[in-house]
DNA sequence: ATACATACC
DNA sequence: AACTGGTATGTAT
């Protein structure tokens, strides 16, 4: 059974049989049953793809083989190598923080984590197979000397919210996938960029080892200029030394210079990937990990050059399961998918047919939804299984809290949808959903519509608890907005700007027409007339009731966005005997 | 609309 | 003793 991969940086070379035993014979009778469990889903899987490669005729292979051909020319037309598009990636992000902030940390094998589960480890740690989304208590088998330091999340938040204004500056739509991975559109950037750029460095030596970077011990520090200090953290002799960088023109050096700025802002470095698009970029982005960058030029034949030895696991989308599926067509190269992409209407619906081979020809993923609004918003708690009633409810009455507190928090108003999440025992996952007529927003109606839903399953011995809202109504813009909503906000309108760039604004002050989204100057007087005309226009189509505008702030991205949130946990007293509050999963070790 | 699965960090 | 938490999206019914 797969349990450990090394696909990770830092992770090449290691004993990889001695490291799966171990943690095989660590794991619990009941986490390894799951695991047995869904790895035959994904063999049951494998054996119908093979049976519907086997038993198609000859007939349904070649409308396979041209339906793949001709999307191939469709998407293949949509090839854009204009664009300089940049992946950026903390390196071992939570664990940077940490060594940054205890020097101590810096020379050890350490974790971000708990004994139940880790979020990052450093690359000490790696060595011995410890890496995130690996339980703890596991860890310290493989390595016993492993030190695991609670993470803390405002911290890196804080931290995240300072490297991301660095890349706002060379791209204002910069997109945040989480707090250490950054997808940065240079295009712009670069074209305009027609200087150097000189900073001045600093970075630190003498016995204080609180600060960095630091000078390597290698490096010759005749000529570098500096200035002594005494550390105001543990009151040794700080040494700072100065000198400058320089920076050209070009995709290449502005991307080392945003690195090299984040570095001398947090003490952090990061890692880079430059490639045509953002799906090519992340996969760069692991290739000089870390603290490097890779490039991969914008050419087509290089391009695929690059696809055809990588291993489908490196891209990005494909995880475990479709892995073991592609592997099951003798698929194990990006090179691999374009040779067999004519089984894929065999074996896949038609979305993932393109999605792979958009992959096999380094595309980016079709653009999704135009709405950058978040979907969902939800909390959950594991805690030792139990399936006491009203332990449950007093979880339960926590999470809903928990959630109430968010949305008020996120700016969401409620949600049509409520779902319950449950994990049994046995680690299998159920979900339960309902959409009452009204919209889900008090905590009372969060609570009694989800308890409704867990009393149906009274009696299930539970490990984790979720509930759900999705289907967001928004405090701002509700989701749609009557004319005359529209019509409300237009008149209540107030310049939004700070004084400096008033001028800018009024040159820019136009707002959309909600019928037709044409930009129209912003004055009553003119957009009603606008409005006017446009109305008449579509009410000779349709029928005029059926107006509702959908106002969205549309922001055409395939960036993700994200949704930054911190959680304030609540101290509560442990109940009485029982083992399963939540405070169980938050105590301290 | 609901349930379940997969993926990402 | 012990295998996360938050979000998005795809698939199937």
């Amino acid at each position: 059974m797969l349990t450990f991969n090394d696909n990770k940086a830092g992770m090449g070379g290691l004993d990889k049989e001695k490291i799966t035993k171990v943690i095989e014979e660590n794991t619990s009778a009941s986490y390894s049953s799951f695991s047995k469990k869904q790895q035959s889903r994904i063999d049951e899987k494998v054996a119908e793809i093979k049976n519907r490669i086997e038993k198609a005729t000859r007939e349904e292979k070649q409308k396979a083989e041209n339906s793949m051909k001709n999307l191939e020319i469709k998407l293949e037309a949509s090839r854009d190598l204009s664009r300089d598009c940049v992946c950026i990636d903390m390196d071992a992000y939570f664990a940077a923080v940490e060594m940054r902030d205890d020097p101590k940390l810096r020379t050890i094998p350490m974790a971000v984590g708990s004994s139940a589960m880790l979020s990052t480890s450093n690359y000490l740690a790696r060595r011995f197979g410890v890496r995130a989304g690996m339980p703890g208590f596991i860890s310290k088998k493989l390595c016993p000397e492993l030190t695991l330091v609670p993470g803390n999340y405002p911290k890196y938040t804080k931290v995240s919210r300072q490297f991301s204004e660095i890349f706002m500056e060379y791209d204002g739509d910069v997109g945040m996938m989480s707090l250490d991975e950054a997808y940065i559109d240079l295009t712009e950037y670069v074209a305009n960029r027609t200087e150097k750029r000189i900073f001045t460095r600093h970075r630190y030596g003498g016995d204080c080892p609180c600060w960095l970077p630091r000078v390597p011990e290698d490096e010759d520090i005749e000529n570098l200029q500096f200035e002594d200090s005494e550390c105001t953290k543990c009151s040794k002799n700080r040494r700072a030394y100065f000198d400058d960088v320089e920076f050209g023109v070009g995709r290449e050096e502005v991307v080392r210079e945003m690195r090299f700025r984040v570095e001398q802002l947090t003490g952090l470095t990061c890692s880079a990937g430059i490639a045509a698009n953002f799906m090519l970029a992340k996969i760069c982005s692991d290739f000089n990990k870390p603290n490097g960058q890779f490039v991969l030029e914008n050419d087509r034949n290089v391009i695929l050059e690059f696809l055809e030895k990588l291993p489908i696991r490196k891209v990005g989308g494909i995880g475990r399961v479709s892995e073991a599926h592609l592997q099951s067509m003798d698929i194990r190269t990006v090179g691999d998918m374009l040779l067999q992409k004519a089984l894929f209407p065999l074996c896949f619906s038609p979305l993932a047919q393109e999605s792979f081979l958009r992959t096999a020809l380094g595309l980016p993923g079709r653009p999704s939804s135009s709405d950058p609004r978040r979907k969902s918003i939800s909390v959950e708690r594991t805690f030792s299984p139990t399936s006491d009633f009203q332990m449950l409810c007093d979880v339960h009455l926590e999470i809903c809290q928990m959630l109430e507190e968010d949305i008020r928090k996120a700016g969401v108003i409620g949600g049509k949808t409520i779902t319950l999440k449950l994990k049994l025992s046995s680690f299998d996952v159920l979900t339960r959903s309902l959409t009452p007529s009204d919209t889900v927003s008090s905590l009372e109606d969060i609570q009694k519509y989800s308890l409704e839903l867990l009393e149906k399953e009274k009696g299930k011995e539970i490990r984790l608890l979720g509930v759900r809202l999705s289907q967001l109504v928004f405090e701002e813009e509700k989701k749609s907005k009557t004319i005359t909503d529209f019509w409300n906000d237009a008149k209540q309108q107030k310049p939004l700007s700070s004084p400096e760039d008033a001028d800018e604004i009024i040159m820019m002050d136009t707002r959309p027409c909600p019928i037709c989204g044409a930009d129209v100057e912003n004055q009553l007087e003119i957009l009603n007339r606008h409005v006017d005309e446009c109305i008449q226009k579509m009410t000779d189509e349709e029928s005029p009731e059926l107006i509702c505008i959908s106002v969205e702030t549309k922001k055409k991205v395939e960036k993700p966005v994200v949704f930054s949130k911190k959680r304030k946990i609540q101290e509560k007293k442990p109940a009485a005997k029982k083992v399963a509050t939540i405070d169980s999963f938050w105590k301290k070790e």
